[in-house]
DNA sequence: CATGAATGAGGTTTCATTCAT
DNA sequence: AATGAATGAAACCTCATTCAT
């Protein structure tokens, strides 16, 4: 975990070893019971260098949140291939975002646990990484819409249709927030299982809703 | 909310006092930013007199989980009538958690943000919680499987359909609780809305399921 | 110097006992070289009580101004009898002034030396006190001028001298600091000796002054 | 300020410029709150450059204070033309000051401020060019007693006036310095109004001091 | 029952200073 | 001649926790 302790290594090196470690902490241990002290140490450098190149603890927690969003969604996008159908798509979406929360536990606390529960300026981060896979998602629903039923016969159900799609893309990232969360601390769940299990309740409800099966609530 | 300060009350309401000041400094600030001094005075009594009752920060905090997680299931439980169709019972239970975690919003923040965030101690009392969450989805699940087809023709398919069950309500139950924070922080969301939008996205799915629509994963 | 340890003190009694201390310490090292623990120390109670009471080191800066300043106009006020003529007035002003600054060396550091050396929030302290010490003076002077001449037979005079009089109190009021600076730092010189060295150089040169006597700049 | 940051430069013009930087900043900050960052960044130099020539942070600001301390001595005795009567002189001397400290505020700041109010090292420097000016005032004194009463007829009025030159001389550089202080701080205030306020004040009072006529102090 | 008084321990942050190149 | 990389030491401040009344 630690790196060879070595001296006098470039900067961008360093740093990028300083955020390692700080994911680490932050992820295991959240931000306020992190101490920059065990960050430092973990890091193999001295405190002041930390402060020198990441500036205050804020701002070093926001370069965690900032590199481990980004490392996500970049893997998100290259795990789909968009001339796939719809349902392919974000079948290897769910494989490639179950992989990569599950190869980056630490990463995945930083961002799901942590981030949203500090203050605005973190959340907000996290909120931008989240609209990102939500607006992904939210387009592959409306391409299985136009998928599933060619004939724009009924306009009032492609209305309505469009009006439930965010909330529903809404469901299906919870949902797979939440199974990651849930295969990280699982043992033996593998990103394919998650994944079949998130697409199958997916997909199926999805098509059916598309069909205008929906359930309705009673009227009591 | 601060109680008005009056001398001589009874342990037993000094007590809730105190845990309602301590959930609503939780579950705004966390647990680590809470100090022992902001909860005491929003509780309206001295420092001492919270650790004459409550022992320590972590005993405190604990007490808040256990209570709050009471309050959820005790909750959900008191809104189902489990003489109902399955569906009704589900989407009774949706409606009960919506609307309890909507009208708690720090309980549910200190249940679903902070315990979770801080070692085990904490995080145990949440994952008790949640298991009698899953188990009332899984049974649910079950019954309606029962309720579909009650010719269990295909050992087979009985078979694969159990093995996914727990998977499946812990998606389910997983998507309720992002739809919960995710109602708790968007205005004009109400609790009939949410349970809506999940119960669309779940029950639809689960029936394909339980007729064997499964989607399939490409071989690949 | 330091207290007596005793634990359990009212609250009023334990500032004195910090500020004290924190006056001797500001006035030797200076504001930024003063440490609160050497404070602390020195006021025989732990750091945290300090910060209990007083809030921070500006605020406990800020006090220590605060008192020594008071302290300082109080006793010239108590130290002139204002039924006498102008000249006793200020003989009797300049005493109090000087056996004051000799007897509390740290206030008065705390005053001239280190409140006007650190930014605004402090230097306006001071100038406060100097403002109330300049209006004594300059009506003092404006008393002597009407009792040194009753005839009021040049207006252009008169229009003359109240022109000048605040620059001549700034210059005595000044002269007065670096005596009582000078008097500090030199071993052997008494409250008297300042006060009649100065009031030499003073009320001899504004004499002169009222009676129009005042030296010319060369035409060059 | 920031000189154009050119490399290989004289040693002597690199001195200047970290010189003129430290200056800058210690007059505006003050000695502790002045970082070494701040200064060589301001000079347009790395730190350890600093350090090469100057040693340490006492050294350097040692040297700021020797050399503003030499800049204000030198200019004063550039000002006066000693072939002139004493009153003559004493007023060159003091606009010559007052340019002086007015064109400086940095170096005056330094002097005034800053140095006194760091322990030892750093006030015997300027102690060192207060007798300087101690000195040649002292002796302006002596002279005009000497043009004002050629007949040394009281031989106790002069050992009275010999014993109380020092003091005198020593509250006119006060006044000379709290006038500084207060013409840069006071906007339109110029270097001839600030010597002419003082010149008043002092020549008519030391006149009259040199004539015998002292205000004489009660005897209670 | 209730509290004002008090502290040990540990947090973030900054700074003067040096080393290796 | 000049600098990027690095740190030991110490500053301010906060907090959970206890005692004596």
């Amino acid at each position: 975990m630690g790196a060879v302790k070595s001296k006098r290594m470039p900067r961008a090196v360093r740093e990028q070893q300083m955020l390692d470690a700080a994911v680490h902490i932050f992820g295991q241990r959240g931000y306020m019971a992190a101490s920059m002290d065990d960050i430092a140490e973990l890091a193999g450098v001295s405190k002041p260098l930390v402060y020198l190149y990441l500036n205050s603890k804020d701002e070093l927690f926001t370069a965690c949140i900032r590199r481990e969003a980004k490392a996500l969604t970049d893997a998100v996008r290259a795990g789909v291939r968009t001339d796939l159908p719809a349902d392919r798509q974000l079948w290897e979406g769910l494989l490639a975002f179950f992989a990569h929360t599950l190869q980056n536990p630490d990463g995945w606390a930083v961002l799901h646990l942590q981030a949203r529960t500090h203050g605005e300026p973190f959340a907000a981060e996290v909120t931008a990484m989240r609209e990102e896979l939500v607006a992904f998602v939210t387009q592959l629903i409306a391409v299985a819409a136009r998928e599933a039923h060619r004939d724009p016969s009924s306009a009032e159900r492609a209305e309505r249709t469009e009006h439930e799609v965010a909330g529903l893309a809404e469901a299906l990232v919870g949902a797979a927030e939440s199974l990651a969360a849930w295969a990280n601390t699982t043992p033996g769940v593998s990103a394919k299982q998650a994944a079949a299990t998130l697409m199958n309740f997916a997909w199926a409800g999805l098509g059916n809703l598309m069909d205008g099966r929906a359930w309705a609530p009673p009227k009591s």
